[in-house]
DNA sequence: TGACTATGATTGATCGGCCT
DNA sequence: GAGGCCGATCAATCATAGTC
């Protein structure tokens, strides 16, 4: 493996004999203290049975204008959390995953046209989407998936 | 409240606790190499070999495991210190064949 | 049986390296 | 030099297994 941080080092022991290396001290940039708290009403994003979001997903990259009907009143936005963490709607997630199951990659043009619609980040939906890619190989590695799709559910 | 849980419902998410020699073979990797607690791939596949589990588990053992033991040095260094004694005393029952360098290497 | 803890899995996001 | 992708990892959380 790589020599990732190249640890080693220990930085100072303690009482006990057991030194604090590198690793231990290991912090992430965290993203943001996200002190958004959103109004109750929206309730439980993240249950919605993925129902009715008529989106044209033309089997192919740049299918302009499909996907604007997800900016319904309330629940307009991901959640944060203390961490600075979003936690994606199913709507969002649901979104996302059709996306996916046309292109794995995206463009430019559709990336920014899925980010306004679903109401993220560009980088939100780019990372999704190469955590989703590196989800499908790991899947496909152990031999839970054959090619294409994922839902190992019922 | 509105924790926004049900994750899917995750039915995947069924899980058994590894066999005790399983963890036992996992820890002793992970205090023998408490200096540098990241295996390779092929280390990975060897561990993952003899516990019998897959190479997204044994990643996955040794991340939580890191978390872990940041979050809670204090107790983890019991079981450091423990395992450190298992090992001093010579006896491992669940050998590692493979690289077998330094070992925690305290400085 | 219910509260509480231990632990394996999931996932949004970060880090470093490589490539275009 | 910027930006995207990959692979590994972090860090928080979920959900279940285990314990009392």
């Amino acid at each position: 493996v790589i020599n990732q941080k190249q640890n080693q080092a220990v930085v100072h022991v303690q009482q006990s004999h057991v030194p604090t290396y590198k690793w231990m001290q290991v912090k992430r940039n965290v993203p943001k203290p996200a002190v958004q708290k959103l109004p109750q009403n929206t309730s439980d994003c993240r249950d919605v049975s993925m129902s009715s979001l008529s989106l044209s997903y033309a089997s192919s990259s740049s299918s302009t204008g499909s996907l604007n009907c997800l900016t319904t009143g309330n629940m307009s936005m991901a959640n944060f959390n203390n961490t600075g963490r979003t936690n994606f709607t199913n709507k969002q997630l649901t979104e996302l995953e059709k996306e996916f199951h046309f292109n794995k990659y995206l463009t430019r043009a559709r990336r920014i046209e899925i980010a306004s619609a679903l109401q993220l980040n560009e980088t939100q939906v780019k990372i999704w989407f190469q955590n989703r890619r590196m989800k499908q190989k790991k899947r496909m590695k152990e031999g839970l998936v054959s090619s294409d799709n994922s839902n190992a559910s019922s | 409240v509105m924790i926004l849980r049900s994750r899917f419902l995750d039915a995947r998410r069924k899980r058994r606790n590894f066999s005790k020699q399983a963890s036992e073979i996992l820890n002793e990797y992970f205090y023998s190499h408490l200096s540098n607690p990241y295996p390779s791939e092929e280390a990975k596949e060897e561990l993952a070999r003899k516990c019998g589990i897959t190479v997204s588990q044994v990643s996955n053992w040794f991340g939580n495991k890191r978390i872990r033991y940041k979050k809670n040095i204090g107790k983890a260094q019991e079981e450091a210190n423990l395992y450190a004694a298992k090992k001093a005393a010579g006896a491992s029952p669940y050998s590692m064949g493979g690289a077998s360098q330094g070992t925690t290497t305290p400085m």
